[in-house]
RNA sequence: GGGCCAUUAGCUCAACCAGGUAGAGCAACUGACUCUUAAUCAGGAGGUUACAGGUUCGAUUCCUGUAUGGCCCA
């Protein structure tokens, strides 16, 4: 026996001493598959026409209420809990110590009859318990649940079997995500997968997870966004391709950051920016009706109306609402740089005037941005992919989406004019010369790609498990993520 | 990366402020009970107080470091 084994606590050994009696017995204690006709909600919701019937069930012993020679358990399945009753007088003597012995946690296949008892509980008068799987850990408390958040993220299975609530977040998840399938297939966008793995990590501006190739001998970055490759799509005449999968990027933890996070990305040929705009407030109108059945969620506190139109507002437009100050008078970066330390911030003499107002937005503008925004209009220094507009060129024709003061889209029209796009490329290899490891590396293939012509269109990208925050009312990314990135513990 | 906080029985929590043999509920165990539902009643058990040091006659408690996690900031 190993030192492990030995270690194990008082209450592991009594189940396993339960398991090595039930082999005596000659029981599996891992049976084998059981074919249900029912569950816990079919039984509940149908109990007029079920009253009677033979029903076979299966699940998890979730509590169990013994008196002599009767008694009850809780049976749990996807559906939900439904009440088992036991009488030896049915069950024979050898049957009912079966009961008898069950610990909460097993796994078991019922064959019984639906009935209702004197209190009016609807349940199962049991026949038979096919033992399905012995359990052989102890699980948490019945009342209060498991609220370790360590042990929440770290064994999300148990987390899953005490915690009702997390269950239905990831169901609600899940159904955010087919809805959004759904709505985009209908209007004829083609759903595709780009690499994870690419040779020049781009379309976004963070840094990357950095792997190697042992056959190719050379390094890939998982990637940081799909953006370069889809619209290398969009070169390609597919029109209206969509993508939704995992994106890597190599940075803190947070309750809104998970290293590695699910997006949403979509580009429409012959579409721009605002689209994109129709788009994104029609996509998740129709995915939070279709999900949460209403147009309002509450959250922290706050009630936020998804119902469209959505305020649109330009971003100079959004901070001279909430500092005072008009940057549209502001034409050189040493203007900029006194407007933005008469706001108290501390800024450093290199920085350009499209820099700042994005600083300034970010310091002053989203924290004010509970219902859903739209802010368009974007410093071209900030947005090395992005269209410029036709009026002023400074600028872009981008949005970013705010909700509860978190960005959940960024989108544009794409720039598609090869040679502004090389320059652009440059002037962040330039940053990235000069130390800014976030800034974009130099590709070469997609600066060719858009030189075959690529027509002008719409780009968005939604992050998914902000959305899923939102829709579900969570506080932490970690929430909606089931297994979130966490050191692995050594002990 | 920085600041603050947490870590006590399988789980949920006390005891710490002011140092003096670590308690409860649930779960588990033994017994009673053939319609209970946080079942009830009786009994007994369960601890390297995250880890490593230090101060002290004596540390869960005070100090330092480490680990992991949480919140806030970058």
């Amino acid at each position: 026996m190993s030192e492990q084994e030995q270690n194990i606590s008082e209450l592991i050994k009594v189940r396993r001493d339960k398991l090595e009696e039930l082999r005596s017995a000659g029981i599996d204690p891992f049976g084998q598959r059981f074919d249900r006709n029912a569950t816990a909600l079919k039984i509940l919701e149908n109990f007029t026409e079920m009253e009677g019937q033979t029903v076979k069930i299966a699940g998890r012993i979730m509590a169990k209420r013994r008196h002599g020679k009767a008694g009850f358990a809780n049976l749990q399945d996807l559906s939900g809990n439904i009440q088992l009753y036991f009488r030896q007088n049915d069950l024979g003597e050898e049957n009912y110590e079966l009961f008898k012995k069950l610990d909460i946690g097993d796994i078991l296949g019922i064959e019984g009859e639906v009935f209702r008892t004197r209190k009016g509980e609807i349940s199962v008068h049991v026949r038979e318990l096919i033992y399905l799987s012995k359990s052989l850990q102890p699980l948490p408390e019945k009342w209060h649940g498991l609220k370790d958040v360590e042990l929440r993220y770290r064994q999300r299975y148990v987390d899953l079997i005490v915690n009702p609530e997390v269950k239905e977040v990831f169901i609600k998840r899940s159904c955010i995500i087919k809805e959004m399938r759904n709505y985009l297939d209908e209007r004829g966008y083609l759903e595709v997968e780009t690499p994870m793995m690419q040779p020049i990590a781009g379309g976004a501006t963070a840094r990357p997870f950095i792997t190697y190739h042992n056959a190719l001998d050379m390094d890939l970055y998982l990637r940081i966004a799909p953006e370069l490759y889809l619209k290398r799509l969009i070169v390609g005449g597919l029109e209206k391709v969509y993508e939704i999968n995992r994106n890597f990027r190599n940075e803190g933890i947070s309750t809104r950051h998970n290293p590695e996070f699910t997006m949403l990305e979509i580009y429409q040929a012959y579409g721009d920016f605002e689209t994109m705009m129709d788009l994104a407030e029609n996509l998740i109108a129709a995915v939070v009706k279709q999900v949460n059945g209403t147009m309002t969620v509450e959250m922290e506190g706050q009630l936020i109306d998804f119902t469209p139109p959505w305020q649109r507002i330009s971003m100079l437009e959004a901070i001279e609402k909430y500092t005072g100050v008009n940057f549209t008078d502001i034409k050189s970066d040493e203007e900029a740089q006194s407007a933005a330390r008469s706001l108290n911030m501390e800024i450093d003499d290199k920085t350009t005037r499209g820099e700042l107002i994005n600083e300034v937005f970010e310091e002053f503008v989203e924290q004010k941005l509970i219902q859903p925004t739209f802010v368009y209009g974007h410093p071209v220094e900030i947005s090395p992919l992005a269209k410029r507009n036709a009026v002023n060129p400074e600028f872009t024709d981008r949005f970013e989406l705010f909700i509860m003061q978190r960005e959940i889209a960024n989108a544009f029209s794409e720039l598609n004019d090869p040679i502004d796009q090389k320059q652009r490329f440059l002037n962040q290899v330039e940053k990235r010369a000069q130390g800014d490891s976030e800034a974009h590396m130099m590709d070469e293939d997609y600066i060719k790609a858009l030189e075959y012509g690529m027509p002008p269109a719409g780009g968005m990208g939604i992050g998914i498990d902000r959305l899923v925050m939102l829709i579900t009312g969570s506080p932490s990314i970690r929430d909606v993520i089931l297994f979130p990135t966490l050191r692995p513990r050594t002990d």
